[in-house]
DNA sequence: TTGAAAGCGTTACCAC
DNA sequence: GTGGTAACGCTTTCAA
């Protein structure tokens, strides 16, 4: 493999073509095409397709100053409700011929810190930040100083940055509603980290409705440290080795710890829904798959992809984007790790 | 939010430190510091930090003709085997200060000529194509001549180029054996699209155990057109609906087509294992959480990627790589999805 | 319509 | 050990 030989430069192409660099420069630009006779346009187009000219994009991002890429910053990427997310920007944004820049944070806030320099050292043209925590309000507001930022899925707190969520708040109370009709008046919580807005959303949705009936929420101060099967697990079995009686449903904050609490009941000899319902979140993957097929809130996330990338495109086209925050709403799909309690 | 500020260059760094923008830039250098004297160095250095100093990285990639950036591509990110390899790539790289630039082909043709071209145009200081389809030779061929190129998890047939693969061969014969050795003599394979390497080889492993016994694998001349849920439904289904005795064993070329499989079967009123046995592949996320937990083959993921990496950056580094093949080996992963047959 | 020249911010090389 | 100079490849004035 002879990687040796000198790429071809629009000089070259230029010089092929007998015209100035300049000329080539506008000869290859669509928008500026036009400033030129067909004649010499398309013989510099064809020399440089024939040559198989390359723009250099250093050199024209230094001269233009924008990278013609956009940054997204997630959490973790074999989180399976992300690639929906990510597919919907990724619709739009290549349709822009711009190419997407993916970065995981993990939730460690000093990753968060290193990838947004890396981001700003390389002019991303936007960010698209799907990994804050509450509390991040400062890191990001001085990105936003220097590269336009929309927040995606999850919220800072505050209202400063233009964002595009789920509604979280809704698709809690879609859950308790769900489970308070079916009859259950004992519930529990699994949640997620409360340093995230999507948990936090959830929570206070499902608390507040809970507020508004005679069912009782417990175990209101255990979360989880991450939303994933083993902390599903860790949490259901709390609750179940506390003495007396358990809850007859269990509302997971993802289907992740959905699942992990269904390892739970079976590693106590119960079984869902018989014993304890429960529901999850996401509509992940296999949820309609595991045993039983998970009761959960289905988001419209390849739609919110869509929407960010648009507004992210709207900011940097510099529209006067207050900073809006939009919720999309999520949806309820009932299968069959919900039923009636069997001891009302 | 105003971004309309000019940014500190490296040329005011020097002004303010007083030196010239030549030393200033050496003394910002890790790999060049100590050319100075420790107070210039460490002069330009805080000042630099106070200004709140970037490198502008086009500035520096011209100069350099590097993009301290690696493209990786791969088919689909919504498959769940693909996080543990780009964590594995991604821990390398990042140690490396590079960036991960990742684009997906959904395994089209024109799609991957497309994103090559990005990466070009971007160059990419390396390419890692997990995304390629037998006969992608010829493409692989002009690509690799301008930039490294290494092969992971899909091989394009020939052995031109240094590649890293699970050992699929070996993969599709632990998953034949052990069928084999439960009592089956009557099976079938659910075969992913057969112009990836990955599935083809799994064929001819499983294939091969077949010849060396009684047993009789049976359907050979049907194939996926993608690895999906629907597409191993599909298959099975046709199976299943072929009047005659069905075969007492299926061996799923992913863990996404057993599970479709898996719902042929209940479409149908039969039970897994009991009236046939289902092998998956891959050990996705959720597959010991199905109905019934998958009899499956592990891959060593992350393992891969962290190799595929380290294998690149030796490639950019421009050691004397010759176009080697290497297969991480497979292991099987024996739940409830396998049993012998209940009519022998 | 095209050409000339300057400059984007950085680093490599050669002097001193 | 540090400064000067040139160059990376492109686009964008400004003139002609």
């Amino acid at each position: 493999m002879d990687r040796s030989s000198a790429r071809v430069t629009l000089k070259d192409i230029a010089r092929l073509a007998g015209v100035h660099p300049a000329t080539a420069s506008r000869a290859l630009d669509p928008a500026r095409g036009d400033m030129l006779t067909p004649e010499t346009r398309d013989r510099v187009r064809r020399v440089a397709q024939e040559a198989g000219y390359q723009v250099n994009s250093f050199a024209r991002s230094l001269r233009k100053n924008s990278s013609g890429m956009v940054g997204v910053v997630v959490a973790d990427v074999a989180n399976p409700f992300l690639p929906p997310i990510l597919r919907g920007i990724e619709q739009i944004i290549r349709a822009e011929q711009k190419l997407l820049l993916i970065a995981e944070t993990h939730d460690d806030g000093s990753t968060l810190l290193e990838i947004i320099d890396h981001f700003v050292a390389r002019r991303v043209d936007a960010v698209i930040l799907s990994a804050a925590h509450l509390g991040d309000e400062h890191a990001v507001a001085s990105l936003a100083e220097k590269i336009p930022v929309v927040l995606a899925v999850r919220s800072v707190g505050s209202a400063r940055f233009p964002t595009i969520t789920h509604d979280d708040v809704l698709g809690g109370q879609l859950a308790a509603e769900h489970l308070v009709s079916l009859g259950h008046r004992d519930l529990a919580q699994l949640r997620g980290p409360m340093d995230v807005s999507s948990f936090r959303g959830r929570e206070q949705g499902f608390a507040a409705v809970m507020s508004t009936t005679t069912a009782l929420e417990r175990f209101v101060d255990q979360s989880a440290t991450a939303p994933t099967v083993e902390e599903g697990r860790r949490l259901a079995k709390a609750i179940l080795d506390t003495p007396g009686r358990h809850p007859t449903a269990f509302f997971a904050h993802n289907d992740l710890m959905a699942v992990g609490a269904l390892e739970a009941l079976r590693d106590r000899g119960l079984t869902c829904p018989r014993d304890i319902s429960i529901v999850g979140y996401n509509d992940a993957p296999l949820s309609n798959h595991v045993n039983p097929p998970l009761t959960t809130v289905r988001l419209p996330s390849l739609e919110l992809g869509r929407r960010v990338a648009t507004l992210a495109l709207a900011v940097i086209a510099g529209s006067p984007t207050e900073p809006t925050i939009e919720k999309l709403p999520p949806e309820l799909v009932i299968r069959q790790s919900t039923a009636a309690p069997s001891h009302p």
